[in-house]
Order: structure tokens, then sequence, then C-alpha cells
DNA sequence: ACTCCTGATTCAAGCTACTCGAACAAAACA
DNA sequence: TGTTTTGTTCGAGTAGCTTGAATCAGGAGT
């Protein structure tokens, strides 16, 4: 369950560090005097904050440019392994690749975000700017919005006041009425759809995975070009599918 | 190549927060108080930086317990990808994995020590401490050996003088002198042996990827009970077979 | 060769904001 | 119920973070 991170008083030290790996993130590469135009401080603070870091290989440096290190792997793997439902829903993302051919996402919800666990691809699958790793909107996308759907209405409304309803393509959902009519349409059917939400040609669906109190710990998705996923497939065959699957790995998760 | 991380002043706020987030990787998870028990500070001040680092994702709350959050997983994957390294040799090190039957890992190095970027298990594969992003010694195990012989006289003694020798196993070279004659014995042959020297009862061969300027930029290792590898299979056959790849890898490295 | 520039790096001084300890609240315990 | 342990808040003081200027290193232009 995500509570809001709501802190008194920040390290505002800490934030700023978090700002430089953040960059770095986005841009892959920069330089001190780049980075202090990005941040609002002297260049001297900058290069004791990026040399400190790279001293801790949270950064390496190449020459005079400065990129994330691998040193976050660590961290990463760490956590993810802390998730037993990357574990149960690996092997069955694989064999979703390989039966539908198209390309398969586990998502978590974190701080009323979303955050892709795991991904495989079918022979078909089509490549997007998602990766491991990625955080995104939950209204967003097909698993986001399974998430979504599942949870209690404060906590919705919450999540929205927080993050907001930004747009990615013409076709997302940035209209609260309307965003609340989706989720009492995946409520009922149990599963969520989207139609180039998030990104342009792309469908998919999403299917929340359950606990024992019928809480969405995550997420499981197929999505593929909007041509070959739509009719009987996209609506009935692939959901069916999907349902089997997340239905699976709830049970494998209540009863380990 | 690795410069040595000396800053003049590191920020101190900076190098608490990172040991923070070092001690719940070690520990999976910790309170405000075992924290305390662990930096030396007022237990406010842990109170303070492990909720900015909550507030920011960096680490995630479950009632008292706090751990490592997911997003570590999104630097990751993009310090990741930078290494091309990785694209090259994912493949083969799963080729690798399905032909031996055994444990493949490929690794990298940065500021001395050695980092693994990806590992693939065969059918018969062992599981040990080592998983993706672990970091340890270049002296410890073969895929690091293999690094560390490629790198000039100079740095390597640099680099033993900065990690020393520490030891892991009975077998584990301590001995400057020893370690020497080792880097001289992988020299002549061209790749590495480890025989239990990360791990009791298990043998492994390393053998490095070069660079069009014959510079080391990683290692492929092959690992698994001392019972199986050994004889003629460790001696000449995973050489072999072994040296091709890391041989193929480099060309595809040098000429995309 | 010399100059000019751009960017990294160092340093002392000033003052921000980080640290501390105490006090409070809340939960766990006996 | 009292007691202990934990998380949390807050004001005050000073450690140490920030700053701007000065220095150094490398490259480009003349």
């Amino acid at each position: 369950m995500a509570i809001p991170p709501a802190v008194n008083r920040p390290v505002g030290t800490i934030e700023r560090a978090i700002e430089i790996m953040e960059y770095l993130k986005e841009n892959d590469t920069a330089t001190v005097s780049e980075m202090t135009d990005h941040l609002n401080c002297a260049k001297s603070t900058t290069h004791r904050y990026m040399k400190t870091l790279a001293a801790n290989s949270l950064l390496v440096e190449d020459g005079n440019e400065y990129q994330l290190g691998i040193r976050f792997l660590d961290y990463g793997e760490v956590a993810r392994n802390k998730y037993r439902l990357y574990d149960e829903a690996k092997p069955r993302v694989d064999e979703l690749a390989e039966e539908t051919e198209e390309k398969i996402w586990c998502a978590v919800e974190e701080h009323g975000r979303s955050v892709h666990i795991y991904g495989a691809q079918g022979k078909h699958s089509v490549q997007t700017y998602a990766r491991v790793g990625h955080r995104n909107y939950l209204h967003q996308h097909a698993a986001g919005k399974a998430i979504l759907a599942h949870l209690p209405d404060s906590q919705i409304t919450e999540t929205i006041d927080r993050h907001g309803l930004p747009g990615r393509t013409p076709q997302t959902i940035t209209d609260r009425d309307e965003l609340w009519e989706e989720i009492e349409a995946i409520r009922d059917r149990g599963y969520a759809f989207n139609f180039q939400e998030s990104v342009e040609g792309l469908h998919a669906v999403g299917a929340p995975i359950t606990d024992e109190n019928d809480v969405a710990i995550g997420a499981i998705s197929v999505s593929g070009p909007a041509s070959r996923l739509e009719g009987p497939i996209l609506r009935d065959e692939l959901p069916t599918l999907l349902l089997g699957v997340v239905n699976e790995i709830g049970i494998n998760m209540a009863h380990p």
C-alpha cells in the first residue's frame, strides 16, 4: 500500500543528489557545467556532489562526462527479488510471450505509480519506450489501469490528486469523470484495455494479480500492434488467456 | 578505465545516505532505530534521512520497516544498457549456458572491482552467492582474474593497493607475489582458472573480452562443481569454447 | 608559439541548513 | 495498569555545506 510520502523537512542535499541521478537517467551523460545549469547552485557544489557520487561508484567518470554506474543494478536486483511476485510471474510471463508471440509485461504499484518489474518478448513483439524498471502513470496503460481499478475509491482519488492525469497520446484518458467510467467498466469485466493510450498504434489488455484479500499486488499485460490486437482476439481470446494466468499466479502467491 | 576516486572534500550527507542504502542491501530491511545503531548519529537524523529517501521512492516503507525501492532498477537498467557489451554478450552467454549446461557469467570492471552484468544458467548449473549486479574482487574469481591479468602492471598494483587481497576461501590468493605469478600464467595461456577460490567446491574458467586495442572490456566465465569441471574438460574443452566466444564478441564490438 | 576560451578543480570565508537532544505520541509489552 | 520501546516533531547551535573567485588544464584559433 502506498503511503503518501510527505516529509516535514526533507534533507536538501539528498534531494539534490537524486536530482543528479534523475538527470543522468534522462540524458545518459552530463558534464559538471551542464549539470550546474540544470541544478540551481554553484559549479563548485555540483562538482563536489558528482565527485562524491563517483567515489561511491554511483556515477562513473569518463573524461569530463559522468554517467550512472552499474552499482545501481546491485540495489535494483535486491529490491526486485524482494517482490516474491517476480519469481512467480517470470515463468508465466515467458510462457505467455511464447504463446501469444506478443510483448508481455508484469508491473507493480509503488507510490501511486507503476513499475515494470519484468518483461518478455514474443516472436513478433514490438519495442516501445518501456523497459524493466520503467515507472509510469497508472492511468496510461492496461496493467496500470487494471491495478488502479482494483484500489478502493479513496486511494484512487488520492492517486489522481497526487499525480494528476497527464496525457501521453490523444487517446490517453485525462478527464476525471471519464476515468471513473473506465474504472467501472474495468471492474465489471475484470480486466483493462488500452487503445493507443500510451503509444500510438498500440493496443493492450491487462489483468490484475490479486492476493487472498483481493488486493491487487500487480498486473500483467499483453500488448501489440492495433492491427493485430483487435476483434475477438483482443476482446475474448487474450483476456481469457490472461485471466487464467493471473489467477494461477495469485493462487501460487497465496499458497507458497 | 578506473580513475582512482579520490575526492577532496566528499559531501558527508551523500555518503551517509549511501551507507543507508548499502545497509539495506545487506540486511534487506531495517527500522529507524536499527539504522541509527549502524550509523553514528542521532535517531532524528536517521529518521529524516530515511523519510527523504522514501519520499523519493528510493526506499519503501512497510510499517516501521524500510527496504530498497525498485526505483533503483530504473537507474540500474539505464546504466547497464550503456554497456554495449551487454547486448553483444547476452545471446552468446545464453548459448554457452545451453551448450555447457553450466553457469555462465559476464562481468566488467569498474573502479578496480568486477560487476556481474549478466548471467545465464544451464540445465545443471549451480547457484552461488553471485547475482546480477554483484560486485566483487577481481582476484577472487575467474572472470575477474582474466580482466586483472589484462591490465597494465601499474594498474594492477594500483588496484591491489586500493582494495587489498581479502580472502574468501582457503584457496583464495591473498599473497601479492603469488598473485603476480598467477597473472603471468594467465597472460601466457590467455585465460584464467578458479580452483575453489571464491566458493568451496566450485571450479571455473574465465576469458577476457578485448577491444581493438587489446584492452579488456569484460570477461566471461563458466563455473560448476569441481567434480564435473576437471581434467581435459576444464583444461582444454571449456577454454577452447570460451576463447571462441570471447573472440567473437570482441570482433563484434569492434565492428558494429 | 602565443593567446583566448571553455571547463574542471581548489580554497577560504560566510551563513545556510543539517544535526542534535529533548520532549511527545503511539504502540508493544508484562 | 505502568513500563518500555518505537517513531516523530521542533527549536537552537554549529558543523559543514555553499559560494564565488582564483587557479589549472586542455583545445581551438591566429
